[in-house]
DNA sequence: ACCTGAACACCGTTCAAGT
DNA sequence: ACCTGAACACCGTTCAAGT
């Protein structure tokens, strides 16, 4: 029989999974020990690489967990609404995306920031900020803004996200001869949103 | 007379910083060593102590000069645009960003990646980019989309990432009680970019 | 089948000494 | 003033042995 010490693959798994997570989510990536991921799943330092393959693996396998539950739980809010309801699904899918994110927030930036230094991120003044910066006094000089126009400071987020994305994308999934197309359907965002024509 | 091994310190930085930028661009952030990017700068690996705190600060120093050149080089773009051409300003701004992170696109990556997981990033198949598709299905699944609506692929990407740096935002920058704010604006933008209503 | 923990290897960082 | 490079310290990872 075997001794209490051992247990099946898939619970030990889960428990460095978990023990991992919670390290994680005090410490940071790099600050964290695999030490200290054992011992907080009761178990000897060698084991952790009976399960992963290293440290970069078990972020790897955090990530994957934190995105399968978005999308599971993503699917749930939508299916509360009818199929007919198009505009009632879309809505819940942009809402429930940004509160379960808030939700998770120190999981979500521990798995998926690049961290920033340290003090720039307390200050709140990181290069992208200044960038932002730059294209909300972009915004703020337009003459004439119609009744409608979005706030420049919300309006300088969501464009400036939806730039990065685009980039992200055609770096990662095709290649730069889409860019034409991407900068495009970027202006076409930019001018319906801001009531530009 | 000093040796000539010696440099006024603003030359020695900016060595140092040219070849950490070089070596991390051919190696990744973790894969650097201080070794290679003193050797490639030609000074003892004591000195890169002399300039940087650790390794992120390095990174950190990286990432301000990499956003400082290309705020000043998207003021320039923006620039050859008059002050009444307000529309014109804006879509150059569009385009120059997302032109300059192209054209920069090793070292932005380097710099700003999270680095997920080698063999996830090859592939392609990312937990983001689920998530992405999670949402590309949603939008494919529109009924009687009118005329001049946008792609599913593409505003599966721009919305997605509007949804991020919503989040990103508010965890930085603000409290998250401005949550609904963000979440009202998220959703005008979807609304108005697929023309909904 | 699953687990242990001492030992190894690899750098980031420091520091006493040099020009 | 600025630089050197050997030595130190700190873990990530391995592996021979254990139940």
């Amino acid at each position: 029989v075997p001794s209490t010490r051992t247990k099946p693959a898939d619970e030990r798994r889960a428990d460095l999974l978990d023990a991992g997570q919670e390290v994680l989510i005090e410490r940071g990536i790099e600050a964290t020990r695999i030490d200290d991921v054992t011992a907080r799943a009761g178990v000897a330092k060698g084991t952790f690489y009976l399960y992963f393959g290293s440290k970069a693996d078990l972020v790897a396998a955090l990530r994957e967990r934190f995105i399968d539950d978005l999308i599971a739980r993503q699917a749930a809010a939508t299916a509360r609404f009818a199929a007919e309801d198009w505009p009632g699904r879309l809505d819940a899918w942009m809402e429930d995306a940004i509160r379960a994110y808030l939700e998770h927030a120190e999981l979500h930036d521990v798995l998926f920031a690049h961290d920033s230094s340290d003090a720039a991120v307390a200050t709140g003044i990181t290069p992208e900020n200044r960038h932002v910066d730059a294209l909300r006094n972009l915004l703020a000089q337009r003459p004439d803004a119609p009744p409608g126009a979005p706030e420049p400071a919300i309006a300088a987020v969501l464009l400036y996200s939806a730039v990065h994305g685009c980039v992200h994308y055609l770096l990662h999934q095709h290649d730069a001869a889409r860019a034409d197309e991407m900068i495009a359907a970027a202006r076409e965002l930019a001018h319906r949103y801001l009531l530009i024509d």
